[in-house]
RNA sequence: GGAGGGGUGGCUGAGUGGUUGAAAGCGUCUGUCUUGAAAACAGGAGUAUCCGCAAGGGUACCGCAGGUUCGAAUCCUGUCCCCUCCGCCA
């Protein structure tokens, strides 16, 4: 969510931030209209109780009954504020039906433009197999009897899969290792969170109520399954106020995530790079905001060495102001090469949401003790998304005489070479 | 699912329908003392919002939402959450 105050003080540059991202931005007026009825409101409700609370106090501290007249003065005023307060809590919530439908404001270095076609190739490392004998992963993966994608569909329906023997040990390597990279080497705190939230947590992280469409959700207790653990890391600190010298708290968790991928009906449907639940490694931080540009840094690294350590070219794009996600102010994504496929796969995706998350959820912290609150600034990314790199290792493992090679780190964590 | 108990500030925990935004203790911050620290002593500190350049003032908040009343943390109704016991169960 963005901050109104700032919209008031500074229309012009919401308007060109929200408009390069090819947003309305007509929406800015008819907040700041309904901003200043707000106001109104508040203004005159607040001097009726204010009236009303004198008299009520007077009448306790003489130790009397109420005289006729201040009884159906006092009555009079109560039913003037039945009706304000009816018409502030109308226009609050047309406010924030509004601000929660604005996305954030894309930061200055994201590059301008209407779609991915403007996104920057920031660099691509390691090479890049094209060896003829290279099968994508869908031919290779059933002859080996590691993934069964018929097994998926008979079970549940299209884009789900079935991994086996060794192919299922592979991804609990993957995600072991992942994990114990983050948590020893780059100072994560491993959290294992609730796969099902609340509907307050999805509006906190951005996913409600634009993207419902996305998300699958229990209807009974209105509980929804999160499409990333982004979702219930950033609703850890909801509500509360971070202590003083808190700050930077480094999170990841492994988790399923569940997506509906109606958008992308008919796109990707061969094989399992887009499916309805996968697991991913999700890297998370709450920052104080001089801060979090250099955090962006730290993670795209952290993720980089990952792709590194599995023998795997990497690319490195900056996503454009029209292709950035809702919540995010800025986005690099990292795309690994898969000869079989033939095509870079999207495994990680780092934002800085700035202070848009912690606004939603009202989560603050305090500098020192004494300090006024502030909203603490959220990022996240992927560290990394498992279909899709397992994928890519089998993929790139393949050699020659058919066997598919293990890099090197998940070895001690497969307990075998290859496959 | 059945029976009972409870939700008060960072934590523990008082609270009579009327100067209670709320005692006390712990924790915390500032100062005095000390070479420094501890201890002791003194003092400060909730969150949000509105008006104001500011000083300052108003309003709301005792899980949440309604209601009764001149006046509600305190009474009533609903709802959510937590705890204990029983049942069921991975």
């Amino acid at each position: 969510m963005l901050d109104i105050k700032k919209i008031i003080e500074n229309k012009e540059f919401f308007s060109i931030g929200l408009s390069n991202r090819g947003y309305d931005v007509s929406n800015l007026d008819t907040i700041i209209n309904f901003d200043s009825k707000r106001r109104e409101y508040i203004k005159k409700g607040d001097k009726k109780r204010s009236e009303r609370n004198e008299i009520s106090k007077k009448i306790g501290l003489e130790k009397r009954k109420p005289t006729e007249s201040e009884t159906t003065y006092i009555k009079k005023l109560s039913e003037d504020l039945k009706s304000l307060d009816k018409n502030l809590s109308k226009i609050n919530i047309k406010i924030r039906e509004i601000m929660l439908e604005i996305p954030n404001i894309p930061n200055e270095q994201v590059p301008i433009g209407k779609d991915e076609s403007s996104n920057v190739v920031k660099d691509t490392k390691g090479y890049q197999r094209n060896e003829e004998f290279i099968k994508p992963h869908w031919d290779i993966g059933p002859e080996k009897d590691i993934l069964d994608l018929e097994a998926g569909a008979n079970i549940s329906g299209a884009r789900f899969f079935v991994l086996k023997g060794k192919g299922a040990k592979l991804h609990r390597a993957l995600m072991n290792w992942m994990m114990d990279v983050h948590t020893n080497e780059f100072g994560y705190t491993e959290i294992d969170p609730p796969y099902l939230v609340k509907k307050e947590t999805m509006i906190g992280s951005g996913n409600l109520p634009k993207f419902k469409d996305n998300l699958y959700r229990d209807d009974e207790t209105d509980l929804w399954l999160i499409p990333t653990a982004e979702v219930s890391l950033n609703g850890l600190h909801q509500g509360k106020i971070i202590p003083p010298n808190s700050l930077p708290l480094s999170y990841v968790a492994m988790t399923p995530s569940f997506r509906k991928e109606h958008a992308s009906a008919g796109r990707d449907i061969r094989g399992i790079k887009r499916v309805h639940q996968f697991y991913k490694v999700e890297m998370f931080r709450f920052v104080s905001p001089e801060t979090s540009m250099d955090y962006l840094e730290k993670m795209i690294k952290n993720a980089r060495v990952l792709c590194e350590r599995l023998e795997l070219s990497s690319k490195l794009i900056q996503l454009s102001t029209g292709d950035i996600g809702f919540q995010s102010a800025i986005t690099y994504d990292i795309e690994v090469w898969a000869p079989g496929s033939k095509e870079w796969l999207e495994v990680s995706s780092i934002s800085n949401c700035m202070d848009f998350q912690s606004r939603r959820n009202n989560t603050r912290f305090k500098e020192k003790q004494a300090s006024s609150t502030i909203f603490p600034h959220t990022l996240n990314g992927s560290g990394l998304a498992l279909p899709r790199i397992w994928v890519a290792i089998l993929e790139n493992g393949q050699q020659e005489d058919g066997t598919i090679k293990i890099p090197e780190v998940l070895i001690p964590y497969t307990g075998f070479k290859t496959i």
